[in-house]
RNA sequence: GGGCGGGUAGCUCAGCUGGGAGAGCAUCGGCCUUACAAGCCGAGGGUCACAGGUUCGAGCCCUGUUCCGCCCACCA
């Protein structure tokens, strides 16, 4: 399909579709677990199949994509394992919240049935982000697609629940644990978010019994006091030394609490008197086990407060707070309002204020798992970058606490143990048991729970590739090679699949873990919904290009801050894409009477063809070199650079008079590299752009295939060549000064002035010389003079400047301004004259002279003689101008 | 309370192991020069948060101050 010409605008709505489909047509993304070629794999953090795409998947996706093109081209065998996560909570509260529509709630439809609406719902929606994922060039491998719930990584999960329990590792047990009243389930510690509040510290006294004064203790939860059973106070504390032992009155509820004295009391805090309520406290717990108090439950698991709670039995927490409140008041019993504010915990799902709760609740043993993956860290087993979150992971792996797994959940996988009900026993089984193992009693019951989704993310990179058999995806590609990730979940997802990698596979899940940024809005604020920064990515796709979007993100994946977009740089990125295009436009035009492709030599003649390509091979080992050390950002800036302001500006300006000329081989030549040249930066650029730059790939007449399977360049040093880019400069530099000075003295661009150039080199008068034409070019000039400082009078009606050894002259016979010219060469004069002062008091600094490196010195020198012969000769026309200047003035 | 990151041009940000600051957008001036007006050519704009220190030399290293953001923590 090689047309020659392209349509004057890239049209990526059509591109894009056509391409993705052509990848996925031809099995460019598949990999093959019995191949040859070095692996390179990398498991997607599956999103939720409820999620839809945001900027944050756009980034970490686009990250990953990058690496996986970067790598096949590299010649390496790839494999993205892609897939999605039943994201228990968060889909059955999707599915819930349907069927809430019609009036229904998930118990009046039952277990079975329920389960049936949500796999129904997974089966209509579950493949909308996996869509999203393709619409952004995702190179995942398709056919190897997983869920955490399908056959396959169920069975893994129980293999691993039941070995871990058999090892002792998983265990049972009433423990305190945080519990969710809206989505009525036990969470992790981790799975709830310390939010601060502006709430209030109520100081309310507690009779003492004898009625002989009264403790005041202080608390933000009011309502808590109904399940109190002590009130505590310091050991030491002189204040209350007499109450130890004696017994106060609870308020309204009249029970008697002893007063107790432990050190976990604060003398400085509140009053210095604590109520206890064991049943709803973390801390209370732990006091009130150590002195035997009683546990009173008085919120229920639905935040409604119990028959326990009197009175108060069937209010909501909230309601009884301020029935208790205004109780309490009445009562004369509220010493003390003040504000306070503090951190309460909510539910990371639904950001419901979490209960503290005793609970029957299965847990992991994390202790011995953290040691080995805390351990594999430290050896370099697996490398974390940037370093710095490494100080994270240790810092929560050390202080880590067992890992509650079981939810009161019905979406996600059931809990394998079963309880007998004639004898008690647990049987936790790889087969689901149809007897007792211990009374062979056949009253079995499965336990209820569900597992939490982490549990099965843990076994994400093993499970994926076939874990518990043994097949070649194990074998060829773990461990995986890099994880990328946002430092969101470290904890949740990154640390547990080190634990359970390492424990089950004997080896970590991946040799590197790359910890990128969040994507945040222009002013620095997360993304949400109710704040209205969103941007979609979808939307920015359909409106600006994915090549465009996922150029943006690169460019801002700065390693270690966060990404701020906007739609502003996506726009201006998206110009890049559309200078891509047109460049490739020209170059296409021109490569159409191309009979054969010349064969290009390692050193061309013409110094813009060296130059180019020494330029293009220290591109190739920057690019490589970012990539190495994830500096994504970095590799799209490089080539931007290089892109635009080199092979476009320069480059392809230069070589036009060749294109359009009529010496032959030189036209050839012209056409040859400019294509090659192109080819190359379409590679190069392919792990971003992989669109346009696969659209372009087509159309060149020397490509086959596509561009996937090009192979990347390599640096051909035979071609680095310092000399060309040094010549080359003085070109531009002298185009440049031409340039400033018609822009400076406004002359427009259609008039073609004369220009003389006086070298003070023999080699830079023939170095012009050979490249008049360009500079007449570039410089719009009718005609070009260049000779040696001293066999040419300095023109009269000129404005001048000095650069790289060249005066340069610009002759503006009638419209020469003597008095602007004054003023520019007065402006230009006090920037250099300040920076040659400064090269000259750093020269005269003895210290400087003793202790600076010599090349230091040196490159001084070389710059303040540049500046001395730059001063000196801009002075010198200064003068002359002024002169004729004061001439005129006296003509007239 | 502890830890981390950051304060650089009007805005959003680069600046990799210290050698006198860059980009994109925005602004201003000139151009439809046959790849590109989503473009071309040029210009202006910065006491690199503040105060000390180390150094011949600091945006970069050290100390302190201040402001912002994030993470962690059982003082009710």
């Amino acid at each position: 399909m090689k047309e020659g010409s392209l349509p004057k605008a890239y049209e990526f709505q059509e591109v894009e579709p056509n391409c993705y489909s052509y990848w996925e047509r031809e099995g460019f993304f598949h990999a093959d677990g019995n191949s040859s070629k070095p692996p390179f794999s990398i498991v997607i953090p599956p999103p939720n199949v409820t999620g839809q795409l945001h900027m944050g998947h756009a980034l970490n996706n686009a990250l990953q994509d990058i690496l996986c093109r970067y790598k096949r081209l590299k010649g390496f065998e790839v494999l993205w394992m892609p897939g999605t996560d039943h994201a228990g909570i968060a889909t059955q509260n999707v599915v819930e919240r349907q069927l809430a529509k019609e009036k229904l709630s998930r118990y009046e439809l039952g277990r079975e049935s329920f389960l049936q609406q949500v796999w129904k719902w997974k089966e209509k929606y579950g493949g909308i982000i996996i869509k999203q994922l393709k619409h952004l060039g995702a190179s995942c491998d398709w056919d190897r697609e997983r869920f955490t719930m399908d056959e396959g990584l169920s069975r893994a999960v129980r293999q691993v629940f039941v070995q871990l329990y058999e090892e002792g590792l998983i265990y049972r047990g009433k423990r305190m644990i945080n519990w969710c009243p809206r989505c009525m389930t036990a969470l992790a510690n981790i799975e709830v978010e310390g939010e601060e509040i502006d709430g209030h510290l109520y100081h309310i006294r507690y009779p003492l019994e004898n009625g002989e004064g009264a403790l005041v203790v202080a608390t933000t939860r009011p309502e808590t006091m109904l399940g109190d059973t002590a009130v505590a106070v310091h050991p030491d504390d002189a204040r209350y030394s007499s109450y130890v032992g004696q017994y106060v009155v609870l308020p309204l509820l009249e029970r008697r609490l002893p007063v107790i004295a432990d050190v976990y009391v604060d003398r400085e805090f509140g009053t210095g008197a604590l109520k206890i309520t064991p049943a709803h406290d973390f801390n209370d717990f732990e006091i009130g086990r150590q002195h035997q108090l009683d546990l009173i439950q008085v919120i229920s698991e639905n935040g409604i407060m119990t028959e326990e709670a009197g009175l108060y039995a069937g209010l909501d927490r909230y309601a009884c707070r301020k029935r208790i409140l205004k109780d309490l008041e009445k009562g004369g019993y509220l010493v003390k309002v003040e504000d306070y504010k503090h951190r309460v915990g909510h539910c990371y799902r639904c950001k419901s204020v979490v209960e503290p709760m005793q609970s029957l609740q299965w847990f992991v043993a994390t202790r011995p798992l953290a040691e080995k993956a805390m351990a594999a860290v430290r050896a370099g087993e697996t490398k974390i970058i940037p370093s710095k979150w490494e100080k994270d992971y240790f810092g929560w792996l050390e202080n880590v606490e067992d890992w509650c797994v079981s939810r009161q959940i019905w979406w996600g996988h059931r809990i394998p143990a079963w309880y007998c009900g004639d004898c008690g026993e647990i049987i936790v089984s790889l087969q689901d048991p149809t007897e007792c193992t211990k009374c062979k009693g056949s009253q079995l019951e499965q336990d209820s729970d569900v597992l939490d989704t982490w549990f099965s993310s843990a076994l994400w990179p093993f499970s994926t590739l076939g874990w518990p058999d043994t097949t070649a995806d194990l074998k060829k590609f773990y461990p995986t090679s890099v994880l990328v990730t946002g430092f969101d979940i470290l904890f949740f997802w990154v640390a547990r699949m080190m634990m359970m990698g390492i424990h089950f596979m004997q080896q970590v899940p991946f040799r590197e873990v790359y910890v990128h940024a969040l994507v945040r809005d222009a002013q620095g604020q997360k993304m949400s919904k109710s704040k209205g920064n969103v941007i979609d990515p979808l939307i920015i796709m359909d409106q600006y290009g994915t090549d465009a979007l996922r150029f943006t993100l690169t460019a801002l994946a700065v390693q270690g801050r966060d990404v701020k977009l906007s739609e502003e740089r996506i726009e201006g990125y998206r110009h890049f894409v559309n200078k891509i295009w047109n460049a490739s436009r020209l170059v296409l035009m021109n490569l159409q009477d191309l009979e054969v492709v010349e064969e290009i030599p390692r050193r061309p003649e013409r110094l813009m063809h060296r130059w180019i390509l020494s330029r293009l091979q220290r591109m190739i080992q920057e690019v490589e070199e970012s990539l190495q050390n994830y500096h994504f950002n970095q590799y799209a800036q490089t080539l931007y650079h290089f892109v635009w302001h080199e092979y476009c500006d320069w480059y392809l300006e230069m070589i036009k008079p060749d294109l359009y000329g009529e010496n032959p081989a030189a036209k050839r030549l012209a056409q040859s590299l400019a294509a090659e040249v192109l080819k190359d930066i379409l590679i190069l650029l392919h792990p971003i752009m992989p669109f346009v730059t696969e659209e372009l790939w087509q159309k060149l007449p020397q490509t086959t295939g596509s561009v996937m399977t090009a192979t990347f360049p390599q640096p051909d040093d035979q071609r680095l060549d310092a000399s060309s880019e040094e010549q080359m400069e003085v070109i531009m530099e002298v185009v440049s000064a031409i340039r400033n000075i018609r822009g400076e003295m406004n002359v427009p661009p259609s008039l073609r002035v004369d220009v003389v150039c006086l070298c003070e080199e023999p080699s830079g008068i023939s170095l012009l010389q050979s490249h008049a034409g360009t500079i007449i070019d570039l410089a719009r000039l009718a005609n070009l003079r260049i000779a040696h400082v001293g066999e040419h009078k300095k023109p009269r009606a000129a404005a001048s400047t000095v650069t790289k050894g060249v005066e340069v002259h610009v002759i503006l016979q009638d419209i020469l301004d003597f008095e602007s010219e004054s003023k520019r060469l007065a402006k230009e004069l006090g920037k250099l004259e300040k920076e040659f002062g400064f090269a000259q008091k750093k020269l005269s600094n003895e210290d400087f002279l003793a202790k600076a490196p010599v090349e230091v010195i040196e490159k001084e020198r070389e710059k303040e003689l540049r500046l001395a012969e730059k001063v000196d000769k801009l002075r010198r026309h200064y003068d002359m101008i002024n002169h004729l200047r004061e001439s005129a003035a006296m003509e007239e």
